[in-house]
DNA sequence: CATTCTTCAAGCAG
DNA sequence: TCTGCTTGAAGAAT
């Protein structure tokens, strides 16, 4: 079954179960032994679950306490301003739509994100958003430069399935996702069960992400799987969700390694 | 050169 | 009702 075993450690808990009474998803509770990271601020580490399917590799953990959530939230409310206008549509067949959520984007100076073809400059950073990314740097020992941050404002807004491949970020940092506000759940699907012609039965991976959360999502799950946040229309409390990003800085395209597909511009 | 893959929210079926 | 799978165009990739 999993024969991807990326790091190192090899303990496995009993199959748990996020949402779906059908659903099996490995957890794997990392020893808190070989840390030598905890030194700093982080009085007891974090506990994490590994989460593990074919192709498929993530850390989850609970970063912050529901008080310095809530307070995270409040200042993000504040601090935040999304985009409007053009930036909050998207085309299809020639058609415009709205974005079914609200959207923002910082980073270090310079930066840009593309979205449906379309590149935007990253805000400066605020000092909210310095201080979740200094605590999610301090827990997984990854450094970031960018963050895009998606706002649902309730169970109606969501995101379609879709991977973060995009050719300017770096594949081998991880992709952090904080979560602030009404739990979500998060499906995972294999790219080769999408579609009419299904190759393969692998069976989706469901999480629920809850409040204060931090969800890592490494190499190379972003290249076969697939995530969204489905319409949950019970939820009527709004969520942030923040993603943190490494983007390489010469934009050309890295001439080593991997030979895999990249995504459209 | 032909076939497959990609984008995304809307539409629709169960 | 709510949820989750399929739809649909056209350029890019292989």
């Amino acid at each position: 079954m999993e024969e991807f075993v990326v790091r190192g450690q090899n303990k496995r808990s009993p199959a748990n179960d996020a949402i779906s009474p059908r659903k099996k998803i490995k957890l794997e509770r990392m020893k808190q032994e070989e840390e030598e990271e905890e030194e700093d601020e982080f009085s007891h580490p974090v506990p994490w679950q590994k989460i593990e399917a074919e192709g498929l590799d993530c850390d989850y953990a609970l970063l912050f306490s529901k008080e310095e959530a809530d307070h995270l939230l409040k200042q993000l409310e504040e601090e935040v301003v999304y985009s409007t206008g053009e930036e909050a549509k998207v085309q299809i067949f020639g058609k415009v739509y709205d974005i079914p959520r609200k959207q923002a984007t910082h980073g270090d100076a310079g930066l840009t994100y593309t979205y449906s073809g379309v590149a935007r400059l990253a805000c400066p950073w605020t000092p909210t958003l310095e201080y979740i990314r200094d605590a999610v740097t301090k827990a997984t020992g990854q450094t970031f430069n960018f963050v895009l941050v998606n706002r649902y404002k309730d169970g109606r807004d969501h995101m379609g399935e879709h991977r973060d491949d995009e050719k300017e970020l770096d594949p081998l940092c991880p992709i952090a996702s904080v979560s602030l506000g009404a739990p979500r759940d998060f499906v995972f699907r294999h790219r080769d069960t999408r579609g009419k012609r299904t190759r393969r039965q692998i069976e989706p991976v469901k999480l629920e992400l809850a409040h204060g959360s931090l969800l890592l999502m490494n190499s190379p799950t972003n290249t076969f799987w697939y995530h969204g946040l489905p319409v949950r229309k019970k939820i009527s409390l709004p969520r942030v969700n923040l993603t943190f990003r490494r983007i390489l800085l010469d934009q050309k395209k890295r001439p080593s390694v991997d030979s895999q597909q990249g995504t459209s511009d």
